[in-house]
RNA sequence: GGGGGCGUAGCUCAGUUGCGGAGAGCGCUCGCUUGUCAGGCGAGAGGCCGCCGGUUCGAGCCCGGCCGUCCCCGCCA
């Protein structure tokens, strides 16, 4: 007996005639009381079967009983539908199955949601993965995965890249994110951390002569979770030595055009933009510029160095942004509130409105010269943010991403992809009173830079980039640091002393003493690829069983207490007990 | 750690200013239906209105607390 004979998604009219076994979930169930349709469905689609009391009585019997997601062996014959009856909006629309036996191979009982509906309850869903998991939506999310990964390998592997695992129980991160942690009962008292990335260990193997390095990695970070931020994720890790930016650069291209054509069947245009960082703050307030809209943030600090309005003239910056729309008092009240949101003491504008007039409670204020910078056409308005250039940045960028949703300005169908380069090395972190690293400890100083590591750490530029795709940052990476003594140097400025650094890179050190060559990669994350493929804001929608955003998952209910007795083994004791 | 939204039938939601009993669509159950594909027609079942406390003659609705969940800020080299 075979289960199947054909995917329910693959019967054409070309098998009309043929014998089949189908084998597939009841999608849905039309009884006339003799006849009987079934939509049986799959991973590849769904093909109609008729059941006929007439040609089948028993099977009839059986197709009564028949409920939504049972699971059914059909036997039959293929045959072409009369004309009335063909379906246009299935590919197996002109076949259906003329059933002769009917097997209920599983049944089910009345499901918890929907198969069919939106906007089910995540919970819900999430508690019942293996029935959300049959939706189309899913479905297909999961495959462009696979799709996605089988790309990556096959491009990565054309370039000689070599695929080398690493170990999840390794040793914490000290800077970054928090860790997670695995007591080790061989050595009481000491803990494992799984991998934030496999960042030192990929420069270890370039040291170690293995000189195209990637892999699929899975990474931890233990921080609250958002609708783009996971605890576990998953990344396209790259290293190599001798590293060359244009070789780098177009590996990576070549690597996101492969994975658009096979995922989208879209062609995205290469070489991608690039853009520094400076740049990308000061026109788009961000560092993840999303290029679909334009509504750049223009500068005007110059120009009102002397002016009469005050707030402009004290501030150490002021930019604006012309938007495309007129807006009315209420609105702008809103505007105003949301800039206070993201820091902004307030929210000056400008609005020039259809019949020419200039409606703003700061127009009096300003000179002929500067009303002449600002001026733009009947029946927009301008915005402007008046602060220290990163909180202008922040306010300004924050509200063109309102502006461009909400004014739809945002150019739905296109693939604007950036690289984000010359990041600054360091920023200063207010809470810790010191100097922390934008990207990791081991970024290389950009060429004239080391300089400034020492005496002036904020105007150090790293040779380190993103790639932006629509807003969303989908990879990152950096040259790194062969020569110990430059490390050494920037984690002085890190303020880890030589005793910390001994004990917590000691090895790193030492084997960037040993004939290290110069190396750098990039790392690319693999869910958000697939979020920007998707156009579907949710990551967790990427993977196939995720937890909650409070780190739980629903359907196992994970993490869970563990048997005293273990506790015991490791020697660990609680210091609070689960609720 | 903080801010916001949501929590009413299995699911998605509606429930005006607090007094007429708690409703709709889908799903589910039963019956009828031989060309449907959002099948049709008829009948029916199904509710600690998240939990606790308060205000009130009276609370799904007002107030406080808690819980759950989603979104955001912080955080995420």
């Amino acid at each position: 007996m075979t289960w199947r004979d054909l995917m329910c998604g693959e019967v054409r009219p070309e098998h009309a005639g043929k014998r089949l076994v189908l084998a597939g979930w009841v999608d849905t169930r039309r009884d006339h009381g003799g006849l009987v349709f079934v939509d049986l469905r799959d991973r590849t689609g769904i093909c109609q079967l008729v059941i006929n009391p007439e040609r089948a009585p028993e099977a009839a019997e059986a197709a009564h009983a028949v409920r939504n997601e049972f699971l059914l062996r059909a036997e039959g014959d293929v045959a072409p539908r009369v004309p009335e009856a063909v379906n246009p909006s299935l590919p197996t629309g002109e076949v259906e199955l003329q059933v002769d036996r009917l097997e209920i191979v599983s049944r089910c009982p009345p499901l918890p949601f929907q198969l069919d509906e939106e906007g089910v309850d995540e919970t819900l869903r999430l508690r019942y993965r293996w029935l959300d998991l049959r939706r189309p939506k899913m479905q297909r999310n999961i495959e462009l995965r696979a799709r996605l990964v089988s790309t990556i390998r096959r491009v990565m592997e054309g370039d000689g890249f070599l695929d080398i695992q690493t170990p999840l129980l390794f040793k914490p991160t000290p800077e970054g994110a928090r860790d997670f942690i695995v007591p080790s009962r061989l050595q009481q008292g000491r803990f494992f951390a799984l991998p934030q990335s496999p960042q030192i260990l990929k420069q270890l193997l370039v040291v170690g002569g293995f000189d195209r390095y990637y892999q699929i990695a899975i990474c931890f970070r233990d921080e609250d979770l958002r609708a783009d931020r996971v605890q576990e994720i998953t990344q396209l890790d790259v290293e190599m030595a001798f590293p060359d930016q244009e070789f780098l650069f177009g590996l990576m291209e070549r690597m996101c055009a492969e994975v658009w054509r096979d995922c989208s069947g879209e062609e995205v245009e290469t070489p991608f933009q690039r853009m520094t960082h400076a740049e990308a703050q000061a026109r788009y307030g961000s560092d993840k510029p999303d290029l679909r809209f334009d509504l750049p943030i223009e500068d005007a600090t110059a120009a009102t160095r002397g002016s009469q309005f005050g707030v402009f003239a004290n501030a150490a910056c002021v930019r604006f942004l012309r938007a495309p729309k007129a807006f009315s008092r209420a609105e702008l009240e809103r505007l105003e509130a949301f800039a206070k949101e993201w820091g902004a003491k307030g929210l000056a504008y400008l609005v020039f409105a259809e019949d020419g007039e200039v409606r703003s409670p700061i127009a009096k204020f300003l000179s002929g010269e500067e009303l002449a910078l600002f001026r733009s056409e009947p029946g927009s308005t301008a915005l402007f943010g008046a602060d220290e250039p990163a909180m202008v940045a922040r306010v300004l960028g924050a509200l063109r991403l309102l502006l461009g949703r909400e004014l739809q300005l945002v150019d739905e169908s296109a693939w604007r992809f950036v690289w984000v380069t010359d990041f600054p090395m360091f920023e200063w972190d207010e809470e810790g009173g010191r100097w922390k690293a934008v990207h990791h400890p081991f970024t290389r100083p950009a060429p004239g830079s080391e300089a400034f590591i020492g005496t002036d750490p904020g105007a150090a530029t790293a040779l380190a980039y993103d790639l932006v795709v629509n807003g969303i940052e989908i990879g990152g990476g950096s040259f790194r640091i062969h020569e110990p003594g430059l490390q050494a140097q920037v984690f002085a400025a890190l303020e880890l002393t030589e005793g910390e650094q001994r004990r917590k890179f000691g090895f790193l050190l030492e084997a960037l003493s040993m004939g290290a060559p110069p190396h750098g990669g990039i790392a690319f994350g693999i869910e958000r690829m697939l979020m920007a493929l998707c156009r579907e804001p949710n990551l967790r929608d990427m993977i196939a069983f995720p937890k909650n955003q409070a780190g739980v998952d629903p359907m196992s209910g994970a993490p869970s207490e563990v048997e005293e007795e273990l506790l015991e083994e490791l020697g660990i004791q609680l210091r609070t007990q689960p609720e």
